[in-house]
DNA sequence: GATCGCTCATACATTTTCTTATAGCAATTC
DNA sequence: GAATTGCTATAAGAAAATGTATGAGCGATC
């Protein structure tokens, strides 16, 4: 079974697994439909494994087929930075090629994009992508070239530097407070309208958990997105965690509890070892830093 | 340029990286040299990318193409794996397929066979791989399916389960000591022959140094291999830290400073989320918790 | 200094793989 | 209930990839 040599069909296991039918994923790959269904066939008898069952409507995944998923993946993930890898070069000067930047969600709709901008307008050569979830493993699974993170990375291989820390605190718009009336006490909280996730207790999250009672059961407008969550709390739909210096830009948000909520969140920037030296990867990098260390700057005021 | 479709090409980048010569990549991949030749043809054209020097000798890799190296492994890696997982199967009482199992040096050469050997008789089903190495990175890079780490795993996606603690200590021959006295503070180990690491501080290591003054000049002498540490211990080379059970079961070993070094390090069994619930997986993780469990135990008398 | 052993490059024959075209099946729509 | 629309499966010709055979360069060895 072992003499499965072509790496190629998995390319058709994917779109096929995505788009459920041979047709479909003919259509996204640009090869055919009889050409995918050999491709699934030849994967079937390589691993010995039913993949799917055939069906008039479509091709439905077995368990085995799930349980694959994940490493066909990771062999697309490593292929999409093999080719972005392939890109970098130019020096130091003019540094050319595509790099791919993992940040948090809030990172990557609030503070990024002016920080890239300013980049982008330095390094015309770089074609930057940017990923924006709140996993913490992107570089390690490649599926990254440079991460900013609100965590201390920790995994063997990686080059990190601490950028400084980045303040959170509760806020609400004052609409609201209007209405409800300033908690007074952290325990007020469990009377308020507190906007917080759902089921998605990423690291940042359980941080905060740390020093706060915070529990889901608190909450009486949960989702997961961290972006949707600040959007509430600026329409004024309840109280929430939002950054310091974010909530100083919009002079609606009015600050609750202060004193008694202050945390703060270690801003990180890594890079894999393995390609901290090529041109483009390091002016992204030492920019990024510059730019984020002049916006914590910034917002420290 | 993007227009690269063939993910087995990079089968024969490996095969050329590594054999360094068209001819030998053919050999060692089943294919013929102007096969590999067109495939490294196609893959230059296809990244814009010089890979290697041609000479009459063989083919010598540019930058470009060790930089791309990581990558390139990271889907021969992710491939095995698939493939690994396409063997998992049985239930519960009959589990089958192969499984991988990272684990340090020492766990897998002092430790791990007689708790191997108990649970391939109860599991004729199933086929064992056994990866060593001190990285704490095999999981995530799927390069392993159970690891058995000493230090706690901490990367997102993963299941670990602590077993207890490892006790070491530094010991010597009784020859060496007949020669070279029983240092009786630890100052005078900077007089005496120190069994040690030489370039690779892994992090069981950097644990350790945290609560000895440990540091590579102490040491006279250096190797990098766990394993090779401790055979030059037995055969009365110097001073050196090994676990306690194991100078236990040698009666030619005295223990150093017994009182002033103690240290213990965590033993953790660790696995993917994904693939937990595979019968093999947890049949073997269960089994190997028992059976370091048991030794645990067993030591600690 | 000729030979052997290794290498890569090229031209041509062969095999494999892909596409095109068509048939058949189930569900939905008019 | 016939027509339409989605799908898979199969057969035959076209295209692409692979293999075979051969030439030529470099270095070690006798």
């Amino acid at each position: 079974m072992s003499d499965l040599t072509d790496w190629t069909l998995l390319r058709s296991f994917l779109a096929v697994l995505r788009r459920g039918s041979l047709s479909a994923a003919a259509r996204e790959t640009g090869l055919t439909q009889p050409t995918i269904g050999r491709h699934i066939d030849e994967l079937e008898a390589g691993l010995g494994l039913a993949l799917f069952t055939r069906s008039p409507g479509g091709l439905l995944p077995t368990q085995g087929a799930r349980s694959l998923l994940p490493h066909a993946e990771a062999m697309e993930i490593a292929f999409a930075a093999l080719k972005r890898a392939a890109t970098l070069g130019g020096d130091e000067g003019n540094p050319r090629g595509t790099v791919r930047i993992a940040a948090s969600e809030v990172m990557g709709t609030f503070v990024l994009p002016p920080v890239l901008a300013a980049l982008r307008g330095r390094y015309p050569g770089i074609t930057l992508e940017l990923a924006l979830n709140n996993r913490t493993d992107d570089l390690l699974r490649r599926d990254a070239d440079i991460a900013v993170r609100m965590t201390r990375p920790k995994q063997d291989g990686l080059v990190a530097r601490r950028l400084g820390m980045v303040p959170l605190g509760l806020y609400a718009h004052r609409a609201y407070l209007d209405r409800y009336g300033l908690p007074e006490r952290v325990d007020d909280l469990a009377r308020h309208h507190v906007i917080g996730f759902d089921r998605d207790d990423h690291s940042a999250r359980a941080v905060a958990a740390g020093t706060l009672p915070i529990s889901r059961d608190l909450f009486s407008f949960r989702v997961d997105s961290d972006v949707a969550q600040i959007m509430a709390l600026r329409a004024g739909l309840g109280i929430g965690m939002i950054q310091k210096a974010m909530a100083k830009a919009d002079t609606a948000l009015v600050p609750v509890l202060p004193d008694r909520v202050a945390i703060e969140l270690e801003c990180w920037l890594a890079v894999h070892e393995d390609q901290k030296d090529a041109a483009p990867i390091r002016a992204l990098f030492d920019g990024l830093a510059e730019g984020l260390l002049r916006w914590m700057d910034a917002a420290g005021r």
